[in-house]
DNA sequence: CCAATAAAGTTCCATTTGGGATTAATATTC
DNA sequence: GAATATTAATCCCAAATGGAACTTTATTGG
């Protein structure tokens, strides 16, 4: 274990040199210095990833089930969680409340969620996958998996293993981050 | 190392337990769900991690700087790999043309960058970062950074080598990726 | 050498987005 | 038990976004 590269990792140099290109990645001046000598390797990265991931699966169910991505997560989270509130639904996506709203109502009129206000809670009201919504969800998630599936593929089964634990962690911290960098207040602060 | 763990990870199944919750990390259900039986646990992951990252940043880039995600990606390309042309901005970032176009444009009237027409291709115009520009980009950079370790301070040193290097095969490995899938046509096939 | 094709950037415009105010219901405080 | 604060969801609206068409320059093929 080479302690100058740990620690360069740590300072946020990438710290090695680029691996073997393989075949089918072209890969132009910029992006190689984006990769491999960016003080932010990780979050580019991570940013990156997403965006392959995203485009192509959204994309796929903008043009097959006329949904947007926020839309979508909506559907997904019911599908994952069973009945949930909007608010529920906010906090595990990180997308603004109103596009949720938006989203919801959308659904609703689509009918593929139904809408329940909390009896002992007037203001909640539960969100429900109904069949429709259902179906469109299990249209995708093939599509989904596969997905993920082929970008996972070039790893061996021990560095996927070590991949998820080391997400895991970090997904964990996430908790202890800042939501904020000084400057801008968050509202408790005021 | 477990095979059926292996499998499960590659087959979409996040396939253990949850983690001890560490503090300062409350987690509801919807989110416990989303992150512990998940079909594609990578994906969410992904973009659970760039959330934390892109929300904090940006949102100081934007509150000090007056600057949009678009633009500051536009600066940050030319920081790292001097002056370039808009396509290779666009193809290292994955914004639309347009958007960055227009980000350019804004930047060129703050006077952040200068445009330079190539005389043996007068399509080509190559940007440049002025001292302006680089003053911005200076003033982020040890906000990011310093966002980015605290990101990763949660590893230890052999596991940010090994998320780098694990990353680094995904990246490499990401030109074999369907930019799209199926239904619909890359402009070529039509 | 000229038409057809492709590439770099820009413009147009309809749609999407998200900050902030608003409404309505519940909790808390005094 | 009225006054205040908080929470859930929605509404308003200005701004940002991105697909598609367009302009200009370069390349290709007949």
């Amino acid at each position: 274990m080479d302690e100058a590269v740990c620690q360069a990792l740590f300072e946020g140099r990438a710290g090695r040199a680029e691996p073997v290109v393989s075949p089918g990645t072209e890969i132009d001046a910029l992006m190689h210095v984006k990769l491999w000598d960016n003080p932010c390797w990780f979050s580019f990265r991570l940013n990156y990833l997403a965006l392959h991931f995203n485009n192509p699966v959204y994309g796929y169910i903008q043009q097959h089930l006329g949904l947007l991505r926020p839309e979508f997560v909506v559907l997904w989270s019911l599908y994952l969680g069973g009945s949930s509130t909007l608010t529920d639904v906010v906090r595990s996506s990180g997308f603004p409340k109103n596009t949720l709203s938006r989203a919801a109502n959308k659904l609703f009129r689509l009918g593929m969620i139904d809408r329940q206000t909390n009896q002992d809670d007037q203001r909640r009201i539960t969100l429900g996958l109904l069949d429709k919504g259902r179906q469109a969800v299990e249209f995708a998630k093939g599509m989904m998996i596969e997905h993920e599936r082929r970008m996972l593929e070039c790893l061996s089964p021990a560095e996927r293993l070590s991949l998820s634990e080391i997400m895991t962690k970090l997904v964990t911290a996430s908790g202890q981050w800042p939501q904020m960098i000084d400057g801008e207040q968050p509202d408790e602060a005021l």
